[in-house]
RNA sequence: GGCGACGUAGCUCAGUCGGUUAGAGCGCGGGAUUCAUAACCCCGAGGUCGUUGGUUCAAUUCCAACCGUCGCUACCA
């Protein structure tokens, strides 16, 4: 099929908006979704890439109580910070909604009905402990008390820390509500159940012609299958969300898990609606030939892989996922990151300090693709001087100055190319090729290291062909060997894009390239040329070093 | 407890569908050069490929056990 017809719809995770964004976050999903999309416009795919903020549960609610707002503020504070923090990391979704909107509630509750039409909804009574002080049911892990086993106190209701054992809240001695100390009282009450375990077959079914996915994820959903699937609950007893859409459900909420995927979909139609357009969104996610791309992190992978895909199955019409590009955990300097003891990197502290490509590149360059990976400061720092700045930066720098001083800052006319400068345009093509190859395949750290070695190719080039020593020489060899590096940068500047959208844009601008970089085909990055005599424009330093002491600030506000 | 992943040079990681001298970047040592953000380029030192067994003509690569790190385990989304 021609790439301009096959549509792609990409999503990314949506991120729960009880705190702000982190690099864990960006290093999971966002980064890797971004890198695949950019690289899929530059092909000229028809590409939709959505998100949003997940904004319901009982996290939000506690968190509201605690602050002494309403979730609605809670909500919005992080839904605009997350917003701001995607944009200026660069992230290009189409659009970027949230779950609280009332187009997303009648979507999810429309979902809901037809499920329960289509008969794969069971109503069911089941004993629930619920705080009388602070007036909720109350999740396992809101529950504390003695271990059953080893008599710790402070175990929760679905797990105990202290000797590792997994939990019935009802097996607690001493139970006790974790927000109030109050003793919680067992209740009864009548909750919506998904038939997820009719749906086993299909998935197996389904995922065994999923050969391409990551071991990650295929491992995961067998494990899965061989316990075996049981239906699950798909309601909660709390006052904030999508309320269940039927007469005797009052108080009742869908469960977040079921309806922050559909918010994928109403996204998609929130977008149509701005396109102006609104059934336009119909042509992605009906049309069995759209490929479905869910980007997550590896905590999310039972849903995505498996109680998603069951949901869309029992409700008809809409396509399946095609790939789930599951990532590994980011660590921060070797430890868990953990965002109650303040142990992350927030996106928006960054962008205050620096700009975001080297984070970017870092986060690329050192995806957690196949194992957790580490943030490490110094190790960032390491990244933006020794490569970006040292290795790509120079590169740019050193032959845009050359030109500058010695050829009136225009493009010399290429004279008999010799055997090294035919390497160097054969090697464009090389890498675009390697580089697409592993992006089909989500390996971003591979990619963004063959973006990187193009440019150690060049300063290779460059050193060994000596333009300096030409110059006083042979003035036309010293011209070819510049137009050779020059038309190498235009073609970095695009093959950038997928990486580094910021410094690639203002690499194009140096060159004066014509329109934007985006312009341009990916396929044909080896035919991009500057013309003989093209002007040039303003050079800078593209990428800055950073200092010791500004690593160092870092290090100390982590550690404060 | 169950299931799974990972353990390769000082550091971060590739790789090996079993088979000549196990790779990259950084760091380190030496050299060369001066166009460039004291950058680039070349050379070098450094690893019994977690441990112990097994299969095999041959294992770092397959299998088992063990040790270590981590994840998931179904209302933390």
């Amino acid at each position: 099929m021609d790439d301009s017809e096959q549509k792609l719809l990409v999503t990314a995770a949506l991120p729960y908006a009880n705190g702000p964004l982190h690099v864990g976050h960006l290093a999971g999903a966002y980064i890797p979704a971004d890198v695949f999309v950019r690289y899929q416009r530059l092909k000229g795919s028809n590409v939709l890439f959505i998100c949003g903020s997940d904004e319901h549960g009982v996290p939000i609610k506690i968190r509201a109580d605690r602050e002494g707002i309403t979730p609605q503020e809670v909500i919005d504070r992080y839904h605009g910070m997350m917003r701001k923090s995607f944009q200026g990391i660069g992230l290009g979704f189409d659009n970027y909604s949230r779950t609280s909107l009332p187009l997303h509630h009648k979507i999810s509750q429309e979902f809901f009905l037809t499920l329960n039409r289509k008969g794969f909804v069971t109503e069911k009574s089941v004993q629930q402990y619920h705080c009388n002080t602070c007036g909720r049911f109350l999740p396992d892990r809101y529950i504390e008390g003695e271990c059953p086993h080893c008599h710790q106190d402070g175990a929760r209701g679905d797990q105990c820390e202290s000797c590792g054992r997994w939990l019935e809240p009802e097996q607690l001695i001493d139970p006790k509500c974790k927000e109030c100390g109050s003793c919680p009282e067992m209740q009864s009450t009548k909750h919506w159940y998904f038939r997820l375990s009719e749906f086993q077959g299909k998935l197996e079914e389904w995922q065994a012609s999923k050969s391409d996915w990551k071991s990650n994820v295929r491992e995961f959903c067998s494990g899965w299958f061989q316990e075996g699937l049981t239906d699950r609950p798909i309601t909660r007893d709390i006052d904030w969300g999508v309320p269940v859409p039927l007469p005797d459900a009052e108080g009742k909420v869908l469960y977040v898990w079921f309806d922050a995927p559909i918010g994928y979909i109403s996204s998609s139609v929130e977008w149509a609606q701005k396109q102006g357009q609104p059934e336009l969104w119909r042509e992605y996610w009906f049309d069995p030939n759209t490929r479905l791309i869910h980007f997550i992190g590896k905590d999310n992978i039972v849903f995505h892989a498996i109680v998603w895909p069951a949901t869309l199955m029992a409700h008809g019409d809409f396509v399946l996922p095609d790939h789930i590009p599951a990532n590994e955990f980011l660590n921060i300097e070797g430890e868990k990151l953990s965002t109650s003891r303040n142990w992350a990197v927030w996106v928006d502290e960054y962008l205050d300090v620096f700009p975001p490509d080297p984070l970017r590149y870092y986060l690329e360059a050192n995806a957690p693709e196949s194992k957790d990976a580490d943030f490490g400061w110094k190790d960032f720092q390491a990244h933006n001087n020794n490569e970006l700045a040292d290795v790509l930066g120079n590169l740019i720098n050193r032959c845009l100055s050359f030109t500058e001083k010695n050829f009136d800052n225009r493009v010399p006319p290429a004279c008999k190319p010799e055997d090294a400068d035919r390497a160097v345009l054969d090697a464009i093509a090389h890498s675009a090729q390697t580089i697409a190859a592993a992006l089909e395949s989500f390996q971003v750290r591979r990619a963004v290291n063959e973006m990187m070695d193009l440019a150690r190719t060049g300063n290779k080039y460059f050193n060994d062909s000596a333009p300096w020593k030409a110059l006083k020489t042979d003035r036309e060899r010293c011209g070819t060997i510049l137009n050779t590096t020059l038309q190498l940068l235009a073609s970095l500047a695009v093959l950038m894009e997928p990486f580094l959208p910021f410094s690639a844009e203002k690499l194009w601008q140096m060159l004066n390239g014509s329109g934007s970089h985006r312009e341009q085909c990916w396929n044909a990055i080896q035919d991009l040329r500057l013309a003989d005599s093209h002007p040039l424009g303003k050079r800078e330093i593209l990428f800055e070093k950073i200092e010791d002491g500004i690593i160092e600030e870092q290090v100390a506000k982590l550690h404060s």
